[in-house]
RNA sequence: GCCGGGGUGGGGUAGUGGGCAUCCUUGGGGACUGUGGAUCCCCGGACCCGGGUUCAAUUCCCGGUCCCGGCCCCA
């Protein structure tokens, strides 16, 4: 009989799992200079939790059955819903809040590049105000995070706002935005016909077709935004003001990071739960699919708990980011590591080996002793794999003078120092 | 759920309707009875699973499964 993994889900040995290790501690570390705090929650949550935002579409790419007690629970699928709940159900918490996690997330969908069935997803939010600032600084902990990862300049962030998108399609008396939003979607996926007779699909044709497709191949940086607007629809105050924020957003996001900003049109997000900014950051290759993820959902609170809590957040799954990563020489385990690996010359110093690992690990310093039973040279290779800068070999001559000799894994070169000395040195 | 391409030791490969299979690498050991990353030697380890065709299948056919990529969807 012969086991593997499951489909799409991963076993994650050594060399890969450090690096990926040093990528989520690099996010950490960033969110943290961000005052933002860790949360945890719960991997098994009621299906009801998802049904009640995102219908049966989601419910059925999760990874859902029903327990022991007849409830239906699922592994979550994201973490949004959870971090809300637990938001909502302390009610005493002093806005705004900054929280992050990294929880893993499963959905039941087939496996292709940059997705799997089980991932770990990055997760922050700031809950509390509803302001172009919470907007940038949410944006710009995205942007800080690829930035410290190193992917500067190669990623940009693309966004968009829900709510000036509405107000573009109503004034060409287009009111169901949710429906056109999904086409939008699709846009870059679709040739130019393709995407009209999408539009015509959903009783969009004519010249708000031929706006809207000009519209979402539109990118425009900052400074241009509503001279583009303009060209496509006429600007009332509302909109305008909108314009105004996003502009305003930009400009602060632009103090984050170097990595260009732009307002994609096309960028919409799916349909779920975004009333105002939305945004995603890709690779400028183009070869993946988005890095991140997110938005501002000021309505989600009001929908699970009956409180409006304004929301600004993102997911980041490690997926895509590792890909990232590989394709620009970025994904390495560290090379030799400050440390000892303890060797015996001979037979009988068992006692001795073990305790100057021991003291070795007291004083806070990496020890690992061989466990012994093969020739030194064979120690030796051992010591050589497991990547130390420094060698501890201890025989009869070492343990009758109470020394040890200490080689230096690099040079070669090596001295025999007595035990107390070697102690001091540490 | 659907579509396309794949599946030979841990990794990378050669090859064939018939001698349970090539080479490299990795792993273990040795040459080196107290010295690694060099060299040489020895050893371990594979034809994805099931069914069919056939005297005979790793090789051909069918199904499944997994991998890669795409669709749907992307929370």
């Amino acid at each position: 009989m012969k086991f593997e993994s499951l489909r799409g889900f991963r076993d994650i040995y050594p060399e890969d799992a450090e690096p990926r290790e040093n990528m989520f501690s690099t996010a950490k570390r960033v969110a943290h200079s961000f005052g933002f705090q860790i949360i945890d929650f719960p991997s098994l949550e009621p299906l009801d939790l998802y049904r009640i935002k995102s219908g049966d579409e989601l419910v059925s790419q999760t990874f859902s059955f029903v327990d022991k007690g007849g409830r239906e629970v699922t592994m979550v699928p994201e973490a949004t819903p959870s971090v809300v709940r637990m938001l909502t159900s302390k009610k005493d918490l002093q806005k705004p809040v900054r929280w992050f996690s990294l929880p893993k997330i499963w959905r039941y969908e087939e496996p292709q590049s940059g997705r799997l069935r089980e991932h770990v997803q990055f997760n922050a939010d700031l809950f509390g105000p509803d302001t172009p600032d919470a907007d940038a600084e949410i944006i710009g902990l995205a942007a800080s995070i690829l930035d410290s990862l190193g992917l500067s300049g190669n990623y940009e962030i693309r966004m968009n706002h829900r709510g000036m998108m509405e107000k573009i399609l109503k004034s060409m008396q287009i009111e169901d935005a949710a429906r056109a939003f999904s086409v939008i979607d699709r846009f870059r996926k679709l040739a130019e016909n393709e995407f009209i007779e999408a539009l015509g699909a959903i009783d969009i044709s004519g010249k708000p077709a031929e706006m809207i497709l000009k519209l979402a191949g539109t990118r425009v940086e900052s400074v241009y935004l509503k001279q583009a607007v303009s060209e496509i629809v006429p600007l009332t105050q509302d909109l305008s003001d909108i314009l105004d924020r996003i502009a305003k957003t930009m400009e602060m996001v632009s103090l984050f990071t170097d990595s260009r900003v732009v307002v994609d049109f096309s960028i919409v997000r799916g349909l779920s739960y975004y009333t105002g900014i939305v945004f995603e950051a890709f690779d400028v290759m183009g070869e993946l699919r988005s890095i991140l993820g997110g938005g501002r959902y000021n309505s989600l609170s009001t929908l699970l708990s009956g409180q409006e809590i304004p929301a600004v957040g993102f997911g980041m799954g490690d997926v895509v980011l590792e890909l990232l990563l590989r394709r620009n020489g970025l994904w390495n385990r560290p090379t030799a590591t400050d440390g000892y690996y303890v060797c015996m010359a001979s037979d009988g110093v068992e006692m001795y080996s073990m305790r100057v690992a021991a003291e070795v690990r007291k004083r806070g310093k990496t020890a690992v002793r061989d466990s012994g039973g093969r020739k030194l040279s064979s120690q030796l290779r051992a010591a050589s794999a497991a990547g130390l800068t420094k060698s501890v070999i201890i025989g009869t001559r070492e343990a009758e003078t109470e020394s040890v000799t200490i080689k230096d894994m690099a040079s070669g070169k090596q001295s025999t120092i007595s035990y107390s000395e070697f102690l001091d040195s540490l």
